[in-house]
DNA sequence: CTGAAAGCGCTAACAG
DNA sequence: CTGTTAGCGCTTTCAG
């Protein structure tokens, strides 16, 4: 593995010359260019990247957190921000937290000691002033995720207006009875579906019962186990707020496998629209978001910061979803 | 920002000893190790990963290429690759190459320069002989791939056989035309699944038509198109072997739309035994194979490269898929 | 047990 | 236009 000094010797010049044809620096004359591009080639001289981090004080990696990669929501975002911050010339690390504090907190680490250049951060694990404190070593975006006062861009979805708008719509086809999922209790954007939630019961003056509301709801698999809880209940709701198509994929199964008729004896509304919606039977109502565009708003916002053009300060960014009206509700 | 020089200083000792305590060297006095560690508290410092990573010639980071981490077969080997290498105190980078080969040659340079510390290829869009060069950077496996001869470990499914075992069910349920999905014909894996398929045919000396192998099939829209493909031949086939669940579910539902009864009309088998296989109606049979198990296999053979107990060699590992019937064929 | 010194590979003033 | 020099922040001999 050749280093600059082997191209500097090998070519005749200082080892300054040599960074500076490697940095595309004018005031080089051509003969000196010529033979250092001929020892770079002939030596196969890719530059050390480390060496250049330490230098410059800069990686060009970008940590993305996610709960869980494998979830098509957040795999989604990945991909997006991925593919940005790649065309812009930098690299994402991904790192999943699995729900937890300690491994997101570890993840803000790698930006005091310098291994990354910024985090996206895609949830919420830790309560905002254990985050806060690594603001000043580098830029942090929140994404799908919201916290009141955090000095930071945010880019979120409108929640509680889109469960109010799904609860709303299920109000209207006369459900009376209506149930409610979500993934984690702690998450502030999960708190804003609530209260949309709730608040579309309170004012058409319906009923709020905790045990129509369940925790967990993820996955495919979560939605067969809500339903058994649903069943399970002495007063089933009749329509559900799933929170996600997975859930609501599944819930929707289950549901058939039991001999329920959806819509007929359970409404089931699904989040985020993704392409299993439809090919359910029936398919899916949805809360239609765009994922792949916010991942990208995202990731552009980062560039931004570390390109220091602007200080980073407060944006909130809101997107809105829409029903998606299909079979299922 | 800190450096070890500042803690050196505050705690009245020169910056090697600094150095043992930050390392958990013996050999230092319990009162400077003391002094050293409440100036790391005081002055909340973290040592920098860079100039570590610079020195040690290790970065601890893995880059883990795939050509869409969005989809759930992709997205699964992230996640227990991931897992996995976390839990050894390594990072994953995570690169998609949207199947093109520049960006692929492009991240096993990173070995070349020293930014991360070995590669794992869940594709290859490159030639061999492309690839192979690299090899004497660091270490490269590959998993979900299969290569002729290259000297490194590869983790591999059964292509042919799982190919072969699903396509002599179809013609073992009577059977006569049947059809091929893939995604991209310079798959060594994909080329080994259609030696399966043709050898079962021509074994039960059933017709073999180019016109009913079917390119790009990776996602749910691709089993929509695909069905229209179908629909527009003059002799359809009455069974296909979609090569991944995703197809095999939008196959199903465009089916379903256009009137036709699965398996009846026709029949569709899967491949990868994901959650969506649950949900569709009918159900999707399917072969199943242990994707978790893979990348956690194949991380942990890179952990074991880059530790050296053993020096880097050809190794296979093939793991076996099953049949895992349901309704749709 | 501890400190001085050398250097990982590269960049960027600075002075020609 | 070019070379010398001084580090980036850390680890690790090598002598005490």
């Amino acid at each position: 593995m050749p280093t600059i000094d082997e191209i500097a010797k090998k070519s005749g010049v200082s080892r300054s010359t040599v960074s500076r044809v490697l940095n595309h620096h004018p005031y080089v004359s051509e003969t000196k260019r010529f033979a250092v591009m001929q020892a770079i080639q002939e030596l196969n001289y890719i530059p050390n990247a480390i060496a250049r981090q330490l230098r410059s004080r800069s990686t060009r990696v970008i940590a993305i957190l996610v709960p869980d990669a494998q979830h098509p929501f957040f795999s989604q975002l990945i991909q997006s921000m991925s593919q940005v911050l790649m065309e812009k010339g930098y690299k994402s690390s991904i790192v999943q937290t699995f729900y937890r504090k300690d491994i997101e907190i570890e993840t803000l680490q790698l930006l005091t000691c310098r291994e990354v250049d910024g985090v996206i951060l895609t949830s919420l694990e830790n309560k905002w002033e254990d985050v806060e404190v690594f603001l000043s070593y580098g830029p942090v975006i929140l994404c799908n995720e919201y916290e009141e006062n955090a000095p930071i861009p945010i880019f979120c979805y409108d929640e509680y207006g889109a469960a109010y708008k799904a609860v709303s719509y299920l109000i209207q086809q006369n459900h009376e009875k209506i149930g409610f999922c979500f993934d984690v209790a702690h998450s502030k954007a999960q708190q804003l579906r609530r209260k949309g939630y709730i608040d579309a019961l309170q004012e058409a003056r319906l009923p709020i019962k905790e045990e129509w509301m369940f925790e967990g709801a993820m996955k495919i698999e979560d939605g067969f186990r809500i339903f058994q809880q649903i069943r399970a209940l002495n007063d089933c709701p009749t329509a559900i707020f799933t929170g996600n198509d997975q859930v609501a994929a599944g819930m929707i199964k289950a549901a058939a496998n039991h001999g329920w008729v959806v819509p007929g004896d359970l409404a089931v509304i699904g989040y985020d629209n993704q392409s299993i919606c439809q090919v359910t039977t029936p398919t899916i109502t949805t809360i239609s978001i765009p994922i792949m565009e916010v991942g990208m708003e995202a990731a552009v916002s980062m560039i931004e910061c570390l390109s220091g053009y602007h200080e980073i300060k407060r944006t909130v960014k809101i997107f809105t979803g829409h029903l998606y009206i299909r079979e299922s509700c």
